[in-house]
DNA sequence: CTAATAATCCAACCATCGTTTGAATGTTAG
DNA sequence: CTAACATTCAAACGATGGTTGGATTATTAG
């Protein structure tokens, strides 16, 4: 009894840790991070992740073999998505994990928006509040494919690239709140940046999509 | 800013990572679910895990530079005991996924409670109410230093060891429900066995204190 | 003081993993 | 059909990680 309790319990700790080993590589946590957004092509995950087309089809692998991604292949484009809302929940709590415990990410998240005070002052069931009633303007600044898989409610789609040219649309009596693909991603940081340059009050909210639906606000998509 | 962009991002995304090489290993998970149940010395640690002192020291090491685990010296023995809730909370969230996702895991799981039907009619907070009026007995069949570091409300410690000797004391006339770590933990579904065999109408629940606080439910301490 | 216990450090072995390279597969366009 | 493309597979390299055994540091008992 003891002997093979042993046993059993070998098995299945080895099984929660395929889950572990999945999201112990920086590459595919970026690569999971990246799928939150909505499904991509091998090839755009891998220009995004910035690594080459064959370690990115690799990772996805391992990925594939613990039930965290799956695929579909639709012409000569394979297109990967995740299993679930529960992997997509998963990776907001390790990355919150990391955030609470460790002190050398906390310090890289803070320089990174050294100059963009994101702290909302305003609660996030308030700011859905005030988009509602048009008080401000909540842009989604990611690439519109993921603006269009999900969205925050009342956001428009403007990515970053063509946030230079469409400045017209934007007012200037209202505060914009500018959100991307959540507290790693660098598009938010960068738009509040441009806008303030131009005059515009503009705020950073660090939420992407996945941690808004963790925490059970609603999502829309087109 | 391409480039120093990829290099922030490098480094906040191995950050996280250094999480899960922490639970990339079936030991270390297995070390952290016994650290869920209260702090324990390395000794203990080591023979509950069945691993030899060396090794439970060198996981306990990893563990300690994730910031997961903190040490504390008293006389010769250096008890460890997890950094805060957080942590116990993602290895309920990191096994949940795990039995989400990998049908291996829930095959092996199955197989466990084979003879048991865990099933519980009852809510967990329907249970704490029949609890509460003495309508069925909760017993912690874990070591009882375990139960006192934290068990469930109007739970009876009742450690499987010392079970067969004590069964005088459990009722006859209403149902016995039986817990002990977790979902994986055996020593619930093995005092359900004997209560069975000896009579009495005896179910397992498979929650243990750190999925149930887990689910916001109460927790007491002795 | 010495002996014994608890735990860690260090060095070494072997297995595994991340990454790159070159070849192979399957799909669409012409 | 062939050519071009997207992706995967197979092999190989160096790097990293799990595990073990031996030596080392604290602490307590006598």
């Amino acid at each position: 009894m003891e002997k093979s309790g042993r046993q059993v319990k070998d098995v299945l700790y080895a099984q929660v840790a395929r889950i572990g080993k999945a999201v112990c590589s920086p590459k595919r946590l970026e690569l999971i991070e990246l799928l939150c957004q909505g499904e991509k092509p091998v090839e755009r995950l891998a220009s995004e992740a910035g690594i080459s087309l064959k370690l990115a089809s690799a990772h996805l692998k391992e990925l594939r073999l613990a039930h965290l991604v799956e695929a579909r292949k639709e012409g000569k484009n394979v297109y990967y998505r995740l299993t679930g809302e529960a992997v997509a929940d998963f990776w907001v709590a390790i990355r919150s994990l990391a955030e609470d415990r460790l002190l050398e990410l906390r310090a890289a998240m803070a320089k990174l928006a050294e100059h963009v005070h994101e702290l909302t002052p305003l609660s996030r069931k308030e700011l859905l509040a005030q988009a509602r009633r048009g008080e401000v303007m909540v842009l989604d600044v990611r690439p519109e494919a993921e603006f269009q898989a999900g969205h925050l409610p009342y956001a428009r789609s403007m990515p970053l690239e063509e946030l230079r040219k469409r400045l017209a649309d934007l007012p200037h009596d209202k505060p914009v709140v500018a959100y991307c693909r959540g507290p790693f991603c660098l598009m938010a940081v960068e738009a509040v940046e441009l806008l303030r340059k131009e005059g515009f009050s503009a705020i950073r909210l660090e939420d992407g999509v996945a941690e808004w639906r963790a925490l059970g606000l609603p999502v829309e998509s087109s």
